[in-house]
DNA sequence: AGGCCACCTG
DNA sequence: CAGGTGGCCT
């Protein structure tokens, strides 16, 4: 009993001694990383995860416009910036026939949607105002004045390209302001925080060189450039036009289908609208993409108030009404969109299923959402584990049975709180979840613990995404009854129905800034998963945490600490062993009953409510084989005898069950 | 330079 | 368990 603090003590001492001879305990303590496919795993897995983050941004700089979700597929003539725009800038650009003012009032029109899409999402439209091409014409060179102009032209092509992305946006201010940032925005904000993050400013003075130079070369523009531009303009407004009018005739349609009764009015075509041929039909066409969606999510974001909406208008003339229910429609359609958008980038595969099912998701109807899943690969999509796809359609009891082992040793994985006192579901359902099955991570680390490709990309994107939802859609969905997710869809991200819901925040989960006693009972119990768990792991298995470099060097010191204990109790029952006369190694076993798993189950698992994994007592056992062996053959004389043991150790970190990403565990956890 | 680790100390 | 230190690694 008490031998253990003298052990540990002595120890301390032993270590104190050997502090001079730095150079061994660095190597020994690189070792496993070094070597260890575990800690390998890590650093590329941080790397990655950098990298990936990085990317995300970048690609959000580049923009929304990068975006494939939301700039291609909204091809879609249909955002609200294009009716909006049009009703804002055609007396300006009316003025600005004559080429003498078109650049001043083409930076009008131009800019504040440059502007608009900069300060969205990410500070992107920078990026894609091609700074490399436009760097050269912010520089003009005094008599180069072909080049200028050449630079010019193509800057400017650059810009009309944005201007018409941008109106493929939804540029939606709240939007933008829900969602989208919540979800985008939100990744940035926590990039500030994010240690890593801070290396990667840089980017920001490109983004700015990028916006003067957008406006140097408008400035004294000469008079063919004007005719350029005028040329470019009118080609803007023209296919802005064709928009406005399949908008008008599908707003026609629909108002056709909607109020029977009004068959006289709408009757009418709207003055100026064309043949109702051959334009009628391709404007059908296209409508039907998006009216039934758009009018769907006007029925979801007005609610019953849609016919009030509508009556509304009634008094007014005919065309002002179309445009008035066309600019309704639009506005709603657009955050539908970004919802769409940014939760089938997500999650694609659920959000598909979501958004078909769940009626008051205001989202795009299927037509729609072909349309941008279709242009939609802003990401690759998850790594689908097909090993776990039978387990999908399992009952719970099922797929646990066939997936508790991580496909090595069976049962060795088995994860489960005892009998003890009644579970919540949260726990249950969660922490018994089987280990095999982990969709991010793929099939691949199901046999192999050490999983060398641990940590991808995905996971955190499925781990950031899962946040934003949290905080921005979702959340206000959170009384509703749980998502009717199936099988099938919990299967592409290989985790339970609950344990999306769970993510999804169903129940509401507060964003913690400091760790909790109950993040620590948590982090004990993933301590008999892993013992040298990466920052980006337990980024993704603490989604309710906000991580700052305070938060992930506490939890990394946690483990710090757990692994001390550990490795001390280890030693401590080795030299025991050895004293007590244990000659053979393989006899050492560490059993559920053993002193050993005694000492470590009250340390980690006080309360015993949580069914310590049998590979932890396999790692245990193997701990304490490796300390016997070592102290026995006397290494313990060498200041680095430990080395060879984290090494190993190190290597056989196994995988933790999704349950413990839920965000509700560690509150779940504090109550039992 | 920053992340991570083991170790030591309180 | 947290603070601090020294060290290696990228």
């Amino acid at each position: 009993p008490g031998s253990g603090t003298a052990t540990a003590a002595a120890s301390r001492r032993r270590r104190r001694r050997e502090e001079p001879e730095g150079g061994h305990r660095k190597q020994a303590r690189r070792e496993p990383e070094a070597s260890g496919a575990r800690p390998t795993s890590t650093m590329d897995g941080s790397t990655a995860c950098e990298q990936d983050r990085d990317g995300a941004i970048a690609g959000h700089n580049q923009g929304v416009k990068t975006e494939p979700c939301f700039q291609t597929n909204s091809l879609l003539p249909s955002p609200s910036t294009s009716l909006i725009s049009q009703l804002l800038s055609h007396p300006m650009v009316g003025r600005s026939l004559d080429p003498c003012i078109l650049f001043p009032s083409s930076q009008a029109v131009a800019l504040p949607q440059d502007h608009e899409c900069s300060a969205s999402p990410g500070e992107g439209a920078k990026a894609l105002t091609f700074p490399t091409t436009r760097a050269p014409a912010s520089m003009p060179c005094a008599g180069d004045r072909d080049q200028l102009s050449d630079q010019h032209l193509r800057a400017k092509r650059a810009r009309v390209e944005s201007i018409i992305q941008g109106m493929s946006l939804p540029p939606t201010p709240q939007a933008f302001g829900t969602s989208l940032e919540a979800a985008f925005g939100h990744e940035r904000e926590r990039g500030g925080e994010m240690p890593r993050e801070s290396k990667r400013k840089p980017r920001v003075p490109q983004q700015g060189t990028g916006a003067a130079g957008q406006v140097a070369p408008v400035v004294g523009s000469p008079r063919a450039e004007g005719c350029q531009q005028l040329k470019e303009q009118l080609c803007f407004l023209e296919q802005q036009l064709r928009w406005l009018q399949e908008k008008f005739s599908q707003v026609c349609d629909s108002v056709d289908a909607a109020q029977t009764q009004e068959g006289a009015e709408k009757a009418h075509p709207l003055p100026g609208k064309p043949g109702d041929g051959p334009d009628k039909d391709s404007a059908a066409a296209t409508g039907n993409l998006c009216k039934a969606p758009l009018r769907r999510s006007v029925l979801e974001v007005h609610g019953p108030e849609e016919d009030k909406d509508r009556g509304d208008t009634v008094g007014l003339p005919s065309a002002a009404r179309v445009l008035s229910q066309a600019l309704k429609d639009e506005l709603a359609g657009v955050t539908s969109q970004v919802v769409d958008s940014v939760l089938k980038t997500i999650w694609p595969k659920a959000a598909s299923h979501l958004l078909q099912q769940h009626h008051s998701l205001p989202v795009s109807g299927p037509g729609a959402r072909r349309e941008y899943f279709a242009a939609g690969k802003c990401r690759k999509p998850l790594a689908k584990p097909s090993p776990t796809s039978a387990l999908g359609s399992l009952s719970s009891p099922q797929a646990e049975a066939l997936s508790g082992t991580s496909g090595k040793r069976p049962g060795s994985h088995a994860v489960s709180f005892s009998s003890k006192g009644v579970r919540k579901p949260c726990q249950v359902r969660n922490m018994s979840y089987p280990l095999g099955s982990h969709g991010p991570w793929g099939s691949s680390s199901c046999g192999s613990p050490s999983a060398p490709e641990r940590g991808p990309l995905e996971s955190l994107n499925l781990h950031w995404g899962t946040v934003k939802l949290r905080s921005s859609v979702v959340r206000q969905q959170q009384q509703q009854h749980p998502l009717p997710l199936s099988p099938a869809d919990v299967e592409s991200l290989g985790c339970s129905v609950w344990a999306a819901e769970c993510q999804l925040s169903l129940t509401p989960r507060q964003i913690q800034e400091a760790l909790t006693p109950g993040h620590l009972k948590k982090a004990k119990l993933m301590f008999f998963f892993t013992r040298y768990p990466s920052s980006t792991l337990l980024k993704t298995y603490f989604l309710d945490v906000q991580f700052s470099r305070c938060i992930t060097s506490q939890l990394i010191k946690w483990f710090s600490n757990f692994r001390e204990f550990y490795y001390i109790q280890v030693e401590k029952f080795a030299r025991q062993a050895l004293l007590e006369g244990v000659v053979d190694a393989g006899a050492l076993r560490v059993s559920r009953d053993s002193e050993l798993f005694r000492a470590l189950n009250t340390h980690y698992n006080k309360g015993n409510d949580f069914e310590v994994p049998g590979r932890f007592l396999e790692v245990a056992s193997l701990t304490l084989r490796e300390f016997f062996n070592a102290v026995r053959a006397g290494k313990d004389a060498d200041p680095s005898w430990k080395k060879p043991i984290y090494k190993i150790i190190s290597k056989l970190d196994s995988d933790i069950p999704e349950g413990f990403k839920a965000t509700s565990c560690s509150q779940e956890l504090l109550r039992s």
